[in-house]
DNA sequence: CTGAAAGCGCTTACAG
DNA sequence: CTGAAAGCGCTTACAG
């Protein structure tokens, strides 16, 4: 079967033909290439338009030899967590379908407890002669600064993980801190009755103002707030993340006060489990976050309750392709992409794809 | 910046020359075409493994004019539920995105609740010169008879919605209804004290025993025993879904028995949620299924405490993508693909992507 | 059974 | 400021 008569019709070589010149002036003016009269330009615009022409991505890349450098700057795994290999692997799949059209994309790893791994890797970045960048701007600051200069070289951004809003980046892919933890203390008002305790906890070796546990923790409370629950709500910073100190302070919390639902603001969760199953505490609930191995076995024998999770795959994989579809098609890209908020349970884990 | 010299060499030519043969010789070995002599495919098959050859995608479907024909062949929307627009949406979605590359996609629509109008589309459907269909096999049986003669045509079978497990398709996409009815009881575990009591009710014209509605209920139940779970389960089918007809039978469940928390197995769920407001009553826990508007609307307003939701929009857009995936990349596609089950509430609904 | 040549819709030097 | 021609990696008639 042959494509469609109109199809076949609407390409360079139609418009160059109605315009009277050369597919060469056609695609200048397409590009907005330097060269061609004012008094050109315009007829061709205005037969573009008529036409309603849509360039064939496919004929653009398989002509172009022109490719396309992305780098990636995000935490490399860590004893504490592997958290970062989810959004690595999503980056790793998207490179994989993209790379035979030209696409490059070159990883650079920071350490998240070490500012200035982060700042020796972006100062690679910048050297690297990249078209974008895809980052997770853990340290404020030094992100901020980073991306300025990224401006300056015509270097384009993505955000992922965590967000810094006023930034100048080409846009933002991850959670809604805030409300993650407004819908964790929905879900953990169905778990309590009226005068059960709660206990946050915050595990991280930078818990400062800025940092995103947080607004997680924002959200958290504020549900409580509006909802006008009186569940006395504790708190307790871990800024030692090793299992012993976690220990420790967890005894000191318990020990005073009868605690019946405890929310881990990250990935931790796992740690607390640990400390719970060590102890045999069996009538504690415990809501935390992250689809990570250690996290999902202790779902699967419920001392955890809830996970909740963003997609960190996906994450990953959406931002390169939005540095894809902003370089490739040119087409405009949403601002801000907020992951869905996922309720993973023992009983729907096993569905779940990041 | 030019393509790595690698990339460059491997591809049709470069296999050509060493093969001492030429270019058109290597393409009906690689597409497995007659008039090449054993030898020859031989030699050429050798180097296209030692080459480590992958095809440039977009150069085929340039080069071809081959156009690429899809069915979809699911359910209109009816008074009753508009379900079915999602699906729908994900397949023009999907369509969108490929038509530029030689994709047709044509959707044939039927009525739910009447096998004839489902026999007549698919009869067209076999007329219409196809090379794959997207179907929601909601009447095995006819459904079954059609997959048979698809597979005499040589038309390329995908199944979203619900499975018919030994049926030869491409593969199916959606929910595993079990599972689904699995953590719904595990969910209701949480709000249900020990003593109360559970009304799991069905809406739908069709309840027979091939319905997936009872694959759900069969879950929901597994669960209670597995976990030993004393709550009784009572349990109404309402085969006329008008509201009158609901609405009387909900009033004869609720007036003999105190239920604390009603389980609906379908996106029906809407109804009862009416029912529930319009009579004032507040104290009883309610979960369904589907993202649809007038639900969302009640779950707002906590009338309904969750919904589970299986993505129906990338249902419909994987299914296409399926087909696509198959007859453009030639690549295996996976049997089975579970939708995740996710848990709609009312602080994450907001975040949810179909 | 095999090959030379044209073409898919674009981009890229190069020449004027 | 503009155009003719080659080429991206493949497929498709057509000729032998």
């Amino acid at each position: 079967m042959k494509k469609t008569e109109e199809k076949a019709l609407v390409g360079v070589r139609e418009i160059a033909r109605k315009a009277n010149v050369s597919i060469a002036t056609v695609d200048r003016v397409l590009h907005n290439r330097t060269g061609v009269s004012a008094k050109t330009k315009e007829k061709i615009d205005a037969i573009i338009e008529e036409l309603n022409y849509k360039p064939n991505i496919l004929a653009r890349r398989l002509a172009s030899k022109q490719i396309l450098r992305f780098a990636v700057l995000i935490p490399s795994v860590s004893k504490e967590t592997d958290y970062w290999n989810a959004p690595l692997s999503g980056v790793l799949q998207a490179e994989s379908e993209i790379s035979s059209y030209g696409i490059q994309v070159e990883t650079f790893l920071f350490d998240q407890n070490d500012k200035k791994s982060f700042v020796k890797q972006s100062e690679a970045v910048l050297r690297g002669n990249f078209n974008g960048v895809l980052l997770a701007p853990m340290f404020i600051e030094e992100s901020s600064k980073f991306v300025d200069e990224c401006a300056l070289l015509n270097i384009q951004c993505v955000f992922i993980n965590s967000d810094i809003p006023d930034k100048n980046s080409l846009c933002y892919i991850g959670p809604s801190l805030y409300h993650s933890g407004y819908l964790t203390a929905h879900i953990s008002g169905y778990l309590l009755k009226e005068n059960d305790k709660v206990l946050i906890v915050n595990i991280s070796k930078e818990i400062d103002n800025h940092h995103h546990l947080l607004r997680k923790e924002e959200g958290f409370r504020k549900y409580f707030e509006d909802n006008h629950k009186v569940n006395e709500i504790l708190k307790v910073d871990i800024r030692d993340t090793a299992y012993d100190s976690v220990k420790k302070s967890l005894s000191a919390a318990l020990k005073d006060n009868t605690i019946n639902l405890i929310f881990v603001t990250n990935s931790r969760v796992s740690s607390v489990a640990h400390y719970l199953e060590e102890e045999g505490i069996e009538d504690v609930k415990l809501i935390g976050f992250d689809f990570l191995t250690e996290n999902i076995a202790y779902l699967k024998k419920q001392t955890i309750d809830f996970l909740i999770c963003q997609k960190p795959i996906e994450q990953g994989y959406r931002g390169i392709m939005a540095l894809y579809t902003h370089f490739v098609h040119a087409s405009p890209i949403d601002k801000v992409y907020h992951m869905p908020i996922d309720i993973i349970t023992k009983e729907n884990h096993q569905f779940y794809r990041n």
